[in-house]
DNA sequence: TTTATATTTGACCATATGGCGAAGTATAAT
DNA sequence: ATTATACTTCGCCATATGGTCAAATATAAA
């Protein structure tokens, strides 16, 4: 119960759906989520660490750089289903078809220029 | 989005998770939900209007007894799946288990000698 | 080795949330 | 008509949550 309340907890805040749904299908720098949604680093990752703990992304680190993902093959079943389920809904709606623009535009710049841009 | 986020949230609490699952194949009263779960009625009544709102459950009235059960057909994919999410996981934890031994008691007990006796 | 920078952690604030009891409503019983 | 009762609404409190900025950490660049 507590895993499962951890999920739903997670994905009962609309910063933390936006984030998974602009996970999907690639891996993003917290300074590229955090020109995503317009909010301080320090509180995207606190969110990406709510996320982590849920189990619902994974993460690497590369250099400076810590690259976060949605959770793989490897996750339980209440975790992909989760995911699956948010996939299955969100993506219609204004949100989260604004920030794919967004993100469009985010990813065409380096990730270097826009950290730099952002200190 | 707006109104996923109301499920999500609804689900983000354990005693309303629990209220879901009791209410799995059956409708109950108030006051059963609040000898279940061992809360205030008012408390009771605020999480049904939340599980309301997000159109997770419906009620009719019978008397002075309103009697709450699941959302059915008529419900939105996005309720029927999340419900079903949510079926087809907590049924195995420890609470909702405890809760199906105790809804047993509760159920073979007059509803109405049930709701004096809380008074 | 010093400086720059990407991220995290910590201290704090405002608001949201879950809980309660008391008062209000609606319906049944007397 | 009055009383009893099932539920809801309201006002309140304690804690949780999401946000910020400042400081700490970790790594790369100079």
């Amino acid at each position: 119960m507590l895993a499962f309340l951890s999920i739903t907890k997670s994905l009962a805040d609309e910063s933390r759906l936006r984030i998974l749904m602009a996970l999907e299908g690639r891996e993003l720098c917290v300074c590229q989520i955090t020109e995503l949604l317009g909010l301080a680093p320090s509180t995207v990752s606190k969110h990406m660490s709510i996320l982590t703990q849920a189990r619902l992304v994974e993460n690497r680190k590369d250099g400076r750089w810590r690259y976060y993902r949605l959770a793989g093959d490897e996750a339980t079943a209440e975790v992909l289903d989760a995911i699956g389920w948010v996939r299955s809904y969100l993506p219609k709606t204004d949100i989260i078809r604004q920030d794919a623009d967004k993100l469009e535009k985010i990813l065409a710049i380096d990730p270097k220029a826009l950290c730099r841009a952002q200190s």
